[in-house]
DNA sequence: AAGTAATTCAATGGTTCTCTTGAATACTGC
DNA sequence: GCAGTATTCAAGAGAACCATTGAATTACTT
């Protein structure tokens, strides 16, 4: 057997892809890039590195083949290179919350208690929509919901949503949503629009999952 | 934003799963893993490392929650700790089958050439099931077939095939399958048969893909 | 209680990762 | 061409990873 070499070779090149998403950097990345292309400095102040460190962690996605580049000038903008790339980062997102432990106590420490939220799922929203008794709430920053929304689905960026309550269509039910389940700006906002006495509650999870899940969109994603 | 740290915090953990997977040797030990348990000193032989070696990747995998282990006497048997572990896998395998470069290169390397070897897929398969005019071949070692196998197989371990081509019903179609798509038992099996004048083919991947479409089985599996 | 087999632990050295810093490169607009 | 902006490259320090070796632990057997 002189092909155990060649095993452990195809092996270790199966693991590559494992690799470049195992560090909690690039997970952020993937998390952003899963909103629509980035430019590096863009990136850089989400993930909260200096733009040479991000620059670093682009290059490993782009060597691992995870994402791909495209030029605009003096801009090199980043983005995922196939929907199986958002589907492995799903995939290991679920199998940290199912096994990893102490992950529920960070989550906590980063979103804060979430007890109070009312939550609904996809498939709730969906039905909701078809009845038309909803207004849904997108509050992610307004180029990312240009590239792409929820059919029917209003803008109020976080930032701007307690100077514009007012747009807010009283009476029906709001769903707000967000990037994805760790993102806090859809928690930030029910918890301000219930503050305000509006009957609001959160996606349980994200624009991205609303795309892999095939339901209805609108905006600039095919 | 003081929470920097936090979101750090929380996203390191959610890369947590990716990390456990982020070698080539532990990828081998869960591919081996998915066909059922086994005790440290089996891993250690399938994956050609030393004990002590396979005992660390093991407890790396335990730490990260994605195996558990079961005492029996002097023995400690590992197993996935759910189905999930595997999907993980399989959709790392995809990630990077579509996306790592040369990976075509190093799979040639270690499987030969496939390009001969018939294969068919899961559906065919189901569907030539129903029909009931093919053999089902599970070359894989015996206690593997006893764990669990596909519904109406019959067992010969690869070692045992050439002096055992005897036992095959002539005349049917023969549909040989083993491990996963990496492995070569099925590989081996086909060309031997082949050779030998049976007409033979073998499933695109193999039982715990079988078991993941929840198609029938029989044997210990649940 | 002593011996044995299976597994884990501990220490070591070489390799790879990760972040920082400062310089180099590629393109735009003038 | 030249200044300015965005990105990458290069080098280095500290940490984590990985295979190896030899000893320690655990539970069974006699």
């Amino acid at each position: 057997m002189a092909d155990h070499a060649a095993k452990a070779s195809l092996y270790d090149a199966l693991a590559e892809s494992a690799k470049a998403l195992a560090n909690g950097r690039r997970a952020e990345l993937v998390d952003v890039l899963a909103q629509g292309e980035r430019s590096v400095e863009e990136l850089a102040d989400e993930i909260g590195q200096t733009v040479a460190n991000t620059s670093q962690h682009l290059q490993r996605l782009l060597r691992s083949g995870l994402v791909e580049t495209r030029r605009d000038g003096t801009r090199i903008y980043y983005s995922l290179s196939s929907p199986v790339v958002l589907t492995l980062w799903r995939t290991m997102r679920q199998t940290a919350e199912e096994h990893v432990a102490g992950l529920q106590q960070l989550a906590n420490d980063y979103l804060g208690d979430r007890s109070k939220l009312r939550t609904i799922t996809r498939d709730a929203l969906r039905a909701r929509l078809r009845d038309g008794d909803v207004v849904v709430l997108d509050v992610r920053p307004e180029p990312e919901y240009a590239a792409g929304h929820v059919r029917g689905a209003i803008t109020i960026p976080i930032g701007e949503l307690k100077s514009r309550l007012g747009e807010i269509p009283e009476g029906a039910e709001i769903v707000a949503y967000c990037r994805g389940p760790y993102c806090v700006y859809a928690d930030d906002a029910v918890r301000l629009m219930t503050r305000n006495g509006l009957n609001a509650a959160r996606l349980e999870d994200g624009f991205p999952e609303w795309v892999a899940a095939r339901l209805p969109i609108e905006g600039r994603t095919p």
